[in-house]
RNA sequence: GCCGACGUAGCUCAAUCGGCAGAGCAUCCGCCUUGUAAGCGGACGGUUGUCGGUUCGAGUCCGACCGUCGGCUCCA
């Protein structure tokens, strides 16, 4: 699948975030992330954003709550604001909402909307809006926080040279705490251009020991065409699902029995992963990398001194008693690495050392949050710790850069955005080394011309880093890369190496994963080829198929040579008609489906059926051959 | 973990008010010998996720657990 001309991302990004299609993904910076954009990103974000669309998605909240609030008067409302592809409203209501209420308040929100109510903004007093808002406990909060913390409804920071004002605005019979904008009027919200989606929980303020309340999303356009567009693209999003793919094409599979977030790689997969893995060490070696490997498991000794059973416990499986000991199942490959890094002096001339490790950790995570392949328990990560001297810092960081990108679009991907995390308050190691590091990190994004945002104070206590987000065929992005620094772990383990000086010296720890974990990598890579991974990947490249069983041995011949040219080819000998071989050979997403007859036969040729619908008949093997090698070769799709 | 929904054959789904558990595909066995996405027929396949409860009777009602899905929260 190629690029798709129009591509709205999904509507489940960050709180607050107003997002807007076209090849570029935007947002309005009214999260109360911390987020500060790179000159050229901010000048981009102003250009898609869409304040009609804004106003639009912002209004229909609103009707969307007034509806709501008819059909349950004593309902608690909490916030409205629209987000990426739509809205939604958090309420806080006596019973939970069903499929056919939604559908109710639907239509009530299309009478709501014909009845072109003006939205009339007006300013108010603290204590007026306490009395306006007097049964609404979530609306006082707001208002407290405003007054008090110069927030704006959304407990968002606001703009600069803004003042906290209350203002709210009134349609119909519905007067919500708001700063708007809104449409003039409800008629103005297109009535066939918008769709309450679903219901779905969600904490109060995103704070779990807060109460839970109702959250019905919706989408809304400008137009009937857009909403059948976005509906259309949801339907393609839920084919490329890559469960769904994953159980058509036999490629993975969990089992109760086993074990929620734990990944049974069948066959197929396994072999794809093969290839991916294979690809990916032997770049490792290129780009002097050495290999390691080290245990599953360690004694909690290891943990107290690397500080996870401080910090990073509830991630941690119980330990194991072994001989009365305490072994930990490792969640991360670190300490492992850091002891054979101290298992004998270090020279100055040894470093920098790139010690990577397919390593396989498990992390226990929250039942709710386990999602297929992307969010599992057990996982395996292109790992790697790299130990240098504070002068080879910013090579190393530009080097592992590009051989990350570099990786990337080897499997196909070409648009990435980058974050750099930079240093909380509470950090180890001193400014000095923050600063280095955060100015290593920029410069190496600079060079490698990547758009990034800095997340101002977003780094781990124990040092900066740069997450790389890829943008899949369908324009969502997803988190795999991360180039991370560790002030902390060097000292915990009191690494040093021997300078010229011939004094110890700290060396700087560096930790990255490329495609991050394997299990997610290949689930991004499902969803992004909609299964139809490029020809070096697939297990089987090319599929003969004999139109009638007296054409067996002249297919058997073909095989034969295919193989020996090092195509992974296989012929279909089934009593099946050829229709069905085809559709069985397309359902597989086999890239070639070589057809041979009576004709191919007497010539001594092959007819050839791309999974893409390109023909082409009586085309000689040879010619055939040369073409998949050429494919091969470029890790090109088809 | 929290809120809500769901779990029937390998897969996709039926089963009225609580009254004998079904279809298509896949698999296997035959027949058919085929020209660019499903040829025809037959057979096999189930302790309705698990455990407990209500009932004369439970796929259906209730509870617990396991798992999945949509979100929230948290992250590769």
């Amino acid at each position: 699948m190629g690029g798709t001309a129009w591509e709205p991302p999904r509507p489940d990004m960050g709180e607050g975030a107003f997002w807007f299609g076209g090849s570029h993904t935007a947002s309005r910076p009214t999260s109360d992330r911390r987020t500060t954009m790179a000159k050229k990103q901010r000048e981009k974000k102003e250009q898609t954003y869409d304040e009609e669309l804004y106003r639009i998605r912002h209004s229909a909240a609103h009707v969307m709550a007034q509806a709501v609030l008819e059909m349950f008067p004593e309902g608690k409302i909490a916030i409205g604001p629209p987000i990426k592809d739509g809205f939604y409203y958090d309420f806080d209501l006596p019973r939970p909402l069903t499929p056919e209420d939604l559908e109710k308040i639907e239509e009530r929100m299309r009478e709501i909307i014909k009845g072109k109510h003006p939205f009339i903004r007006r300013e108010v007093t603290p204590e007026e809006a306490r009395e306006l808002f007097k049964d609404q406990p979530y609306k006082l909060e707001l208002i407290e926080d405003i007054l008090s913390r110069g927030t704006d409804e959304y407990g968002n920071p606001l703009p600069e040279g803004e003042r906290p004002t209350l203002t709210t605005y009134k349609h119909d019979t519905f007067e919500d705490l708001c700063r708007g904008p809104h449409v003039e009027h409800t008629g103005q919200i297109p009535v066939n251009a918008f769709k309450l989606l679903n219901v779905a929980g969600a904490y109060w303020r995103g704070d779990e020991n807060r109460p839970m309340l109702q959250r019905i999303y919706g989408t809304a356009w400008k137009s009937p065409k857009d909403l059948r567009r976005y509906l259309n693209w949801l339907e393609e999003v839920k084919k490329r699902d890559h469960r769904r793919l994953g159980k058509e094409l036999d490629l993975f599979s969990t089992h109760p029995d086993v074990g929620a977030g734990l990944i049974l790689w069948h066959p197929k997969a396994g072999f794809i992963r093969h290839m991916m893995e294979s690809f990916a060490k032997e770049e490792h070696l290129k780009h002097g990398y050495v290999f390691v490997y080290t245990p599953h498991i360690g004694k909690s000794i290891l943990w107290e001194r690397s500080g996870h059973l401080d910090f990073y416990k509830e991630n941690m499986y119980a330990p194991m008693d072994i001989d009365g000991q305490d072994y930990y199942v490792k969640p991360m490959n670190c300490p492992f690495h850091i002891m054979i890094y101290k298992s004998r002096i270090r020279s100055y001339r040894e470093l920098p050392i790139r010690m990577a490790e397919w390593g396989t950790v498990y992390r226990y995570e929250r039942a709710g949050v386990l999602h297929g392949l992307m969010r599992v328990r057990g996982f395996t990560q292109d790992d790697a710790h790299i130990f240098c001297r504070p002068d080879q810092m910013p090579e190393e960081i530009d080097k592992v850069l590009q051989f990350t990108l570099h990786i990337l679009r080897s499997f196909g991907f070409e648009d990435f955005q980058a974050y750099l995390s930079t240093r909380p308050e509470k950090a180890v190691g001193s400014d000095e080394m923050w600063r280095d590091a955060e100015k290593a990190l920029e410069d190496a994004l600079q060079r490698a011309d990547l758009p990034y945002e800095i997340d101002e104070g977003g780094g781990a206590f124990y040092g900066p880093k740069i997450d790389l987000k890829l943008k899949d065929a369908l324009g969502r992005t997803w988190q795999c890369s991360t180039i991370q620094f560790d002030f902390n772990l060097p000292e915990r383990f009191d690494l040093t190496y021997i300078g010229e000086d011939g004094k110890e010296h700290r060396p700087y720890m560096i930790h990255r994963a490329l495609m991050g974990s394997m299990e997610r990598f290949f689930g991004v890579m499902i969803e992004h080829y909609a299964g139809a991974f490029p020809v070096w990947l697939m297990p089987t490249q090319v599929r003969v198929i004999p139109i009638a069983d007296r054409h067996n041995e002249y297919a058997a011949q073909v095989v034969e040579k295919l193989q020996a040219a090092g195509i992974r080819a296989e012929g279909d000998y089934s009593d099946d008609r050829m229709n069905a071989k085809i559709r069985k050979a397309q359902l597989e997403k086999i890239p070639y489906m070589l057809i041979v007859g009576d004709k191919e036969v007497e010539q001594g040729t092959v007819s050839l059926r791309t999974r893409t619908g390109e023909k082409q008949n009586n085309i000689p093997l040879d010619a055939f051959i040369e073409r998949v090698h050429k494919v091969v070769a470029e890790k090109a799709l088809i």
